[in-house]
DNA sequence: CAGTGAGCGAGCTTCCGCTTGACTT
């Protein structure tokens, strides 16, 4: 009996599905039930070779596909159960990059037409995927094709402008379609702040006493002030003047929930409410998809299942009743039409409490009020403003406040903003008055503001940028910041504020008082500024290639792609387009010999020397030289360099402040009778003491560390080293235990092991215990010095 | 890991979008 439910089991199964990830794949496989084997590709199986162009630009861009390395088990799995199934359906997502993989499956898999089937399914239930078996169709090769247009100009564009940049700028750099559109947004942001103006200007802020004798009622001047002038003679004649009430007007306001998440509003809620890091909101949210809790994390789409509408309508009527209800559906603005995945959401809205980190939790949650807010009703204000006249005068001050009529959605969820600065004013509830009343001036503030220079980029925010522009899709978004932190186009850091005096005039009891204030401005935590390579490759960029750094070149490819979607246009015969255009450029750019190097600046000339002072990108970073190299006189003595320090830019460094990086290195003095020298290296600045080197903290400079820092520098290091050794043995010397940044660990011969968390006291462990741990690590691979060698070569 | 760098020389670096591991000195 077992044996023949067995074998009929084995005939039955005939059906391969194969979608794009692994999680959906355990789904599906449970509603399709036995006579369906669901597989994986786990995205994309074969894509142009890694090192090479892999484009055939004389036969018509033909593009030479691979299987990579980390992909040929996969495929030689799925070959097998594809062999063996009568029928296979191919079930990738149902946009560009689906079509193209489920092509790909065909082709490298050696499917037959008559046996393969190609469907999409909009939700991950039941009846969409039967509805979807029921419904099959043929691969698009049209929407192949646009595919491989995109994929081919991206090769394209990188592989031939980035060797140009190996050559005018700095090896190893990189040029593409996102990230220099990226560094573009970044540069030229940062270019605007330093352009900035702030104009100042009086905002009078007055606190009147109502009739009662006792109730405040805090209002603004409708008009700012321009000079001290102008404020002292409007309170002046504030003095002897009267104020009563001039106007109540009240109106509802409405205001309605924002939609739900994308990847890229994820993204931007996460780093506001949560202080995420685009990279992070990603890896949690993986984690929770993995664990079935939400739906897709990387999508572009706001629009949800029926399924989850009815649940989560549900939910709203059980929790907070009928009136808080309201139907929306919200539709993906960015054409392309690309929605293959639902907005995110949990997957069960009625599950409130989830498992998991204290991060996965709150993501978790922010996930579960926005979806349930985005079918909420609207909340409604009430706004009252006040008007309060000044005597026969123009101008009035003005209160306004807003009161909650309803709160609707408000009560589950508010969508932050990324103002900062000048906190928005709380428009609380304004004490009830009543027109022409008179009222008394308690006193009267004019503070000199300032307008505000443009925000530097946080990474969410260049996503929320990018998105707009329709540049990168949500599974670049993270890795495109990743990509220009590498190259060191950008920084994520802070920068200290500038301080700012400003001006305080007030009037009180008649008198009027005029103060100076001093407060600090333009400070930035954690935002985005480009450094100097970051600059020069975006000008040199700017200069050779303005049509691929403009910010609608995505869009005007993107409109030649969907022409080959439609099956309007050849995808070769717009590629050709543009490499005609594009080509040329970067033969001619390559050709140029430039005298100097891009970016280079010349200060002006070293009087020692007498030779000319420039600064430029060197081969690992920002320099400065004196001397010319190319010369023809042979025997001509080398240029002399040096590394500019951190914050300092080729852009804005003075000849005085350059030359003085020459006093480096620099003998501070003796110490236990051995030479003190401060200099800076690959890994910033730093002290060299009998043969050892010490990191110079932040808030100190080579240039001008004294004697007594340094031994405190020394000190603290040696003990801190001392600390490092927790045990040795005389009879074997080459092994330590050792106290690193990630608890005690065992050294030897080269390598580290790490001690088990069962051990108490790692200090008190005998030379047999750690040759025990070391035998038991030798079983597995030695990560430690793969890892190293990895990283060297 | 630490004062690199103007050039005979060998070979390397690089794109964007799909998707998860296997790493955790």
């Amino acid at each position: 009996m077992h044996s023949i439910s067995k074998r009929s089991e084995d005939i039955m199964q005939k059906n391969l599905v194969i979608v794009e990830s692994p999680a959906k794949a355990k789904t599906i496989e449970k509603f399709l039930g036995k006579d369906y084997k669901v597989m994986s590709s786990y995205g994309h199986i074969r894509d142009l070779k890694t090192k090479e162009f892999s484009i055939d630009i004389e036969h018509n861009y033909t593009p030479q596909y691979v299987i990579p390395a980390d992909k040929k088990k996969l495929v030689a799995e799925l070959k097998t159960e594809a062999k063996s199934a009568s029928q296979v359906w191919l079930a990738s997502d149902e946009d560009r990059e689906g079509e193209a993989i489920s092509w790909h499956l065909y082709e490298v898999l050696g499917l037959k037409p008559q046996n393969t089937k190609r469907i999409v399914f909009h939700e991950i239930t039941k009846n969409a995927i039967l509805h979807a078996i029921e419904t099959p169709r043929d691969i698009n090769i049209d929407l192949v094709n646009a595919q491989q247009a995109r994929r081919v100009l991206d090769r394209i564009v990188g592989f031939e402008l980035s060797p140009i940049l190996w050559r005018k700028v700095k090896p190893a750099l990189s040029a593409g379609r996102v990230q220099s559109v990226a560094v573009r947004l970044i540069v030229e942001r940062e270019r605007e702040i330093n352009d900035f103006v702030s104009e100042a200007a009086f905002r009078v802020i007055a606190n009147f006493i109502l009739p009662d004798g006792t109730t405040i009622l805090k209002a603004e001047l409708n008009k700012r002030l321009k000079d001290r002038e102008e404020v002292k003679a409007f309170l002046e004649s504030c003095k002897s003047t009267s104020f009563s009430i001039d106007d109540i007007t009240t109106k509802p306001v409405k205001k309605s929930p924002a939609p739900p998440f994308t990847t890229s509003t994820l993204q931007q809620e996460a780093a506001r409410k949560l202080g995420y890091s685009v990279s992070q909101t990603m890896m949690i949210a993986q984690r929770l998809y993995e664990s079935g809790l939400i739906t897709y994390m990387r999508t572009d789409s706001v629009n949800l299942s029926d399924l989850a509408l009815g649940t989560t309508k549900e939910a709203i009527f059980d929790t907070y009743g009928e009136k808080y209800y309201k139907f929306r559906q919200y539709h993906t603005k960015s054409k392309g039409a690309q929605e293959a995945h639902e907005a995110i959401r949990p997957t069960y809205i009625s599950n409130e409490d989830i498992s998991g980190t204290a991060q996965e939790k709150k993501l978790y949650e922010l996930i579960r009020k926005r979806t349930i807010a985005c079918q909420m009703a609207d909340a409604e204000l009430e706004r009252t403003t006040i008007s309060i006249g000044i005597g026969d005068k123009k101008e009035k001050f003005v209160a306004v406040g807003e009161v909650i009529a309803f709160d609707g959605f408000l009560q589950v969820y508010r969508e932050s903003s990324d103002d900062e600065g000048e906190k928005e004013q709380e428009n609380g509830l304004l004490p009830p008055v009543s027109l022409h009343e008179s009222l008394v001036l308690k006193d009267m503030v004019a503070t000199e503001r300032f307008t505000q220079r443009p925000p530097r980029y946080t990474e969410a925010s260049l996503v929320r940028r990018l998105e707009e522009l329709g540049i990168g899709r949500p599974s670049t978004y993270a890795p495109t910041i990743q990509t220009i932190l590498n190259r060191e186009y950008v920084v994520k850091g802070d920068k200290e504020g500038t301080q700012r005096s400003y001006c305080v005039i007030s009037l009180f009891d008649n008198k009027i008082k005029e103060v100076d204030k001093v407060e600090t401005v333009g400070a930035d935590r954690n935002k985005l500024m480009p450094t100097d390579i970051g600059t020069v490759v975006n000008d040199f960029l700017m200069e050779y290639f303005p049509s691929v750094l403009d910010y609608n070149f995505t869009a005007s490819v993107e409109k030649e792609f969907d022409a080959v979607a439609d099956g309007e246009l050849d995808w070769t015969k717009a590629i050709d387009k543009f490499y005609k255009m594009f080509h040329p450029i970067v033969e001619s750019t390559s050709a140029v010999r430039t005298e100097h190097k891009v970016g280079e600046r010349e200060l002006g000339i070293d009087p020692k020397s007498g030779k000319p002072v420039f600064v430029k990108i060197g081969r690992y970073g920002p320099v400065v030289q004196i001397g010319q190299a190319r010369t023809d006189d042979k025997d001509a003595p080398k240029p002399q360099f040096a590394t500019l320090m951190k914050g300092q830019s080729i852009e804005t460094i003075t000849l005085e402040e350059a030359l003085k990086l020459f006093d480096l290195p620099r003998k501070i003095g003796e110490y236990e009778g051995a030479e003190v020298v401060a200099a800076v290296g690959r890994f910033g600045p730093f002290i060299r003491f009998k043969g050892k080197f010490v990191s110079i903290p932040k808030n100190l400079n080579p240039l001008t560390i004294t004697m007594d820092e340094s031994i405190e520098l020394i000190e603290a290091k040696r003990s801190k080293d001392e600390q490092r050794f927790m045990k040795k043995f005389d009879e074997e010397p080459d092994l330590e235990i050792l106290n690193g940044r990630y608890g005690p660990y065992i050294a030897y011969k080269g390598s580290n092991y790490r001690i088990p968390k069962s051990v108490e006291h790692p200090e008190e462990l005998t030379l047999e215990e750690c040759q025990k741990i070391i035998a038991e690590a030798a079983d597995k691979p030695a990560t430690t010095k793969r890892r190293t060698a990895k990283k060297k070569s």
